[in-house]
DNA sequence: CCTCCATGTGGAACCGTTTGCGTAAACAAT
DNA sequence: ATTGTTTACGCAAACGGTTCCACATGGAGG
């Protein structure tokens, strides 16, 4: 049997108000008696039962983000580690705790977070939007619950979100390649359905036009978020009579498939072929050679999520704040697009 | 205003203490009544307070897993998310939530465990064991809350834990080296403070003085678990005057480090050079080339942790049930230490 | 016909907090 | 001396459930 607010109301002499009013300390309490239970606090060992507090409160101090499917476990490994840290990062320092939940396919999913929003365990959800249509966030939707979608949506375009200019972003990736020089720039785009692909193409294109390069359909390849389609990417553009000279990728999985694939058939990166991809997971960094790539801050796309849902449930009704927030993203450059000048060997790659 | 279980009980006519019956069909209810009361909870949505629920049966249904310090972060990263996944998959079967919580430090770790577990957030906690001393595990121990380790550790042999058998893991994957005629066998271990890397030495020693293989202090070199110590060990191995012909490797980790330094000396893999390592994470099976890898089946030792612990917390006073947990590894044998046919090359690697 | 037991349900206490309202005491102002 | 205001605290209801106990009903057995 623990000890309860009302041991310690006893043995201070008080009643269980006081206590109460001692814990949190905006009332009228008097000096000594509120240290006076502090020390019995100490001295009985009292810990408020959260659970009693947020049933009359009506507020958990929690919330919980929903994993995505284990199909897609593969490509979001690195990346969720490092969202949720963000996300625990933030919510702990606002006293709110995090729930990871996840579901085995969509109706679970949706059954999972009914019965922690309805069920009154958390305060609002954080997920991260993937496809074009999602049951989840309709069932959020339907029941006003707050939550809060990392990535950007079409179908719902004011929703509290959180997000990269994934547009902006690949323009500038496009840009750092063509001022290295290059004119024949591939893209290896990821499934056409992702948001997240549509947008890097649009940057991708709008830089290219931009500079009057011209593209044509061979240019660009769609795949998946798989080292496979890196590794067919590949061998498509190598097989082309013009070959590009530089690739910009949609995820740093698929570059390292492209890698693979250039290592196997013996040609040098970045001297035969430049590459740069985009979410600077780690693998990017840790790969042979590293990879230029476009950190989109998934740390702080976590830590912000988590601060935007909040806001909004601690000030529910009041409308006035941001719904969308835009992550600033970062071209980090490695030896996959700039010749290191640490390795003494010639730099062919400007005789384009 | 939700709806409650009053206001199921109203609309159905019958006292709350019924429909609280109904919930938890175990009770005597006629069939009548039983029907009737759910499809008025489903007319009216009602979902039961989880809150209050767990106020009055003392028990939250839910468990917590404790992040490491950022410090660990980029090793743990992609091990983390797969064993979170084993964790949180077994738990919603078992009808637990599971709650992440992280600490900046070992006393906020503390204090984070005290709220939760104190505070009955939770009923229990799983944590990664890493340090010889941890702060935690004291106090966890002593306010005997329900815990389980992942790994082992020789301070406090008898907790409850889920872990590999290192040494044998070890064993095995030396042994497949010398199958595979290697005689000169290096070791790049980790730091000698974690268990695992003492236990994957001890495994490596047993196989070589099993196949009366000499050994040297220059055979084995410690370091961290950072792709710099890969590389560090592996220039110190090249400039031996009698080199290994193999490496076993404590982490996947630090197997790059040695790949990237290998390959920037010009020097092949596994023509030159051999190399298996340990944990099988998914840079293993994506780096050029993959490398072979002792798969100890993370998403498993979630799993597994999470039943032991809910299974411990569900039983609690009952002592009868396994303390230790030994997860199954499996030697996952790559182009790093085999040559692979699809390659026309000449396979050079026998002639040793 | 009376008792007994099984079955189905309601009443009320309780889980550990918070909080609105009430009140006693002390002091200031009239 | 009476009234008003402030300060410090207690009482009790509420939050949304569960569960022990009581009770009514209806056959079965004697």
């Amino acid at each position: 049997m623990s000890v309860t607010i009302k041991d310690v109301a006893k043995k201070a002499g008080v009643s269980p108000s006081t206590v109460s009013r001692v814990l949190s300390n905006n009332s009228r309490i008097s000096k000594e008696t509120s240290q006076k239970v502090r020390d019995i606090m100490d001295e009985l060992g009292y810990h408020p039962n959260i659970m009693a507090k947020s049933l009359v409160s009506k507020t958990t101090q929690s919330i919980c983000v929903i994993l995505p499917k284990p199909a897609e476990e593969l490509f979001m490994n690195m990346f969720f580690m490092e969202l949720i840290r963000g996300i625990v990062t933030q919510a702990n320092r606002s006293g709110y705790d995090v729930l990871i939940s996840s579901g085995a396919n969509e109706q679970e999913e949706v059954e999972a977070v009914s019965r922690l929003l309805n069920g009154k365990r958390v305060d609002g959800a954080i997920l991260l939007y993937s496809r074009k249509d999602d049951k989840v966030v309709d069932f959020l939707q339907n029941n006003n619950h707050p939550f809060v979608l990392v990535g950007r949506s079409p179908k719902y375009p004011d929703l509290l979100s959180v997000d990269n200019d994934n547009v902006q972003a690949a323009y500038d990736a496009t840009q750092h390649l063509i001022n290295l020089g290059h004119q024949r720039i591939g893209f290896v785009s990821g499934p056409p359905s992702h948001i997240v692909s549509r947008d890097r193409l649009e940057g991708y294109t709008r830089a290219m036009e931009d500079s009057n390069l011209s593209m044509s359909k061979d240019w660009i390849v769609e795949g998946e978020f798989l080292q496979e389609s890196g590794y067919r990417a590949m061998s498509f553009f190598m097989n082309l009579p013009e070959r590009p000279t530089a690739l910009l990728v949609v995820d740093d999985l698929v570059s390292l498939g492209v890698l693979r694939g250039l290592h196997e058939l013996g040609y040098k990166v970045p001297q035969d072929l430049c590459l740069v991809s985009f979410n600077n997971i780690a693998i990017a960094e840790l790969s042979t050679p590293p990879i230029s790539s476009v950190d989109i801050g998934i740390y702080n796309l976590g830590y912000t999520a988590s601060q935007a849902l909040i806001q909004s449930v601690t000030h529910v009704g009041e409308n006035q704040f941001q719904k969308r927030h835009i992550i600033p993203h970062r071209l980090v450059i490695r030896e996959s697009s700039i010749f290191s000048p640490t390795k003494s060997e010639v730099n062919t790659r400007m005789n384009i």
